[in-house]
DNA sequence: TATGAATGAGCATTCATTCAT
DNA sequence: CATGAATGAATGCTCATTCAT
């Protein structure tokens, strides 16, 4: 039987987790020492890998939490709605640390094949369903029937992914317009209008 | 007189430049050592350091290089065209080193300004003169008028990097029917059939 | 707990400066590599950089040490008396490392503006007081009284620093002969008979 | 036969030289790398090895120069007036860098031998001569005839180091006060006024 | 459980020196 | 005679990781 609660190891491991996010997004992950972290997160060096075996760990699992938090935020709303809503999201400021971190998680999943493997899950998932919905607006004429599913997923999905990209390269980035006028394209290749974006709090653009 | 010729010189800055980039889009460019370019390069350390003030130097040579290289690809033809064929050009087993080096300096201009501003540079260059041809396309009825010119380039550049993305992490990825896919979406916007790939040998778009 | 006395940290400390100071000393500062201290301490690589932030740290505590020290030895008694001490202190065997060292840090103080600082405050500390103690010699008549009293301090430094100088340079100095024929010509100047040394065990002045 | 003049050989190794006494006195000689001097001379790497087998070869150099003009500085006046005049020579601002050289080769020498025997021999050259003219002085009566003349000689070289180092070391000295105490001390020992500073041109001080 | 002192291999970089031209 | 490209061992320093307490 453990010493102490569950609850304070789940609270020691997310003091860890959100200290080493913190230095990875604000210094990157290769110039975060793991001295950094202790420092941050005011735990000791030995414990620190008592919770997680080395850096690597430490994003390993950070990754892991974001692909869960972010598997509930494309609802259930009409397709086009649902994909312009996650992308107005991009723009909200308290994001921003999380899409420097993913840039950064890019980069180390071309070297490390376990990240690779939990970034592919996190796209793989999505598609999946993704594709199934798209297949289902193409059924309801609300797209073309003679587009390959998976590879309009994959197109909504580069343009996410650009999109963060330019937010956190670029501080010139106008979301709204970026937006809207990927609105009016989908709108074109629809034929149908989408919904304005919905003023309730939150992520809403202004 | 040692003082070898102007080529020689050029040539031994390429080799290490070469060699580096072999490295950085392998291993990545904080788990290679200067002792690997060494290494891969045959050059001793010491003269490495007569060409090149350190490794931010020569990532920097790299991506300058590189910004180079791409602003010359999307040539003259019609707007819609050349940027399916750049886009198409991605797919090149040979421009994967590339594409892997691409996503690090991603990544590294987060934290490193100077990189960043070459990034930036490398974005904005093309974005101008992408954005007057989109004006010029929308003069010409190509496309919707109401659309703003610098969105539509940066939804563009943005399936550029999300594709870039997609082709490094993700073997699985069907090129052709992404490019495909791509293509009728923007026939739907432009309301004008686009042209298919030029049958030209392996992958190169022109 | 590791979290080691304070008696335990001051030990290392102490280790590490007299490894340092010894090497110093016999090789040179700028013979002397980190390894080399390393080796001469027993003390890991790293663990030396937890005490001091590099070697001109080192150099800098040495000297703050040995200035206090020094601080010290110029007590209380009449001060040709204590003057003559000091230079009697400078002949004994055991100071001859820190001898070496204060040849060494008064070339490093040309080049470093911090040891340069601390050199001077080691001078000028002790030029204020003995200034002060000449000006009380004068008014007690010991001391001509139109002599410069911070200027006869300079030459009492002087023929100190010359001292230290020709002890490390040349073995066949006579020290003895030096201190007696100075004290002949002190009390030529003042007039009065200095007291002979002290004949303790040892060089030990007093 | 020389493919070469010998002036032109002498000139070469002239040129070397005073850049590398340049770069030592500025920088220290330790901190100028071969290559330093190789820029400050305008003469290539290669050939600075055919004049000199490295860097502490060029010291030697140096140090063996200085002594040969020195060795004439202490002409043939009265041995106070000879003495104080030397003394007040070195307030020259254009004696500085010979004087920071110096301080570094007191340093180097407790590591080179050759340097080190370099140094005496500058020492002990003159010594011998002095004491002669200290005991010559003793018998005109200039002097106590009790005073060991080897260590009055040795006293009176003290004090030109002692000058020198706090010369390099401390912007704030006095120079005239320094030597005018130092000539109104003399004269309590030696019963005699001494010559005030020729008023000619050269090191006159003020 | 928790600490942080201790390790030592590894890093980027410099520099005296050589030698083909 | 003169050059400067080339070498590679050595330097000061960092950092992920371990383990005695």
């Amino acid at each position: 039987m453990p010493k102490v609660s569950a609850d304070h190891l789940a609270a020691r491991r997310r003091q860890i987790l959100d200290a080493a996010a913190r230095c990875f997004a604000r210094d990157g992950f290769h110039h975060t020492s793991v001295h950094d972290i202790v420092r941050e997160s005011g735990i000791s060096a030995g414990l620190v890998y008592r919770y997680f075996t080395g850096k690597d760990d430490m994003i390993v699992a950070i990754v892991t939490e974001w692909h869960e938090q972010r598997r509930t935020a494309m609802g259930s709303a009409a397709l086009t709605d649902a994909y312009l809503g996650l992308l107005r999201s991009i723009g909200a400021p308290e994001a921003r640390d999380g899409q420097r971190l993913g840039v950064q998680v890019w980069a180390e999943a071309l070297r490390s094949s376990r990240i690779r493997d939990l970034t592919r899950d996190g796209i793989d998932g999505p598609r999946a369903g993704l594709a199934e919905r798209v297949a289902s607006a193409q059924r309801d004429g609300e797209l073309p029937a003679d587009l390959d599913p998976d590879a309009v997923v994959r197109i909504f999905i580069a343009i996410y992914q650009g999109l963060v990209l330019q937010t956190v390269l670029d501080d010139g980035l106008d979301h709204d317009a970026f937006v809207r006028t990927l609105a009016s394209m989908l709108e074109a290749v629809t034929g149908r209008p989408t919904s304005p974006p919905s003023p309730g709090p939150g992520y809403a653009p202004k």
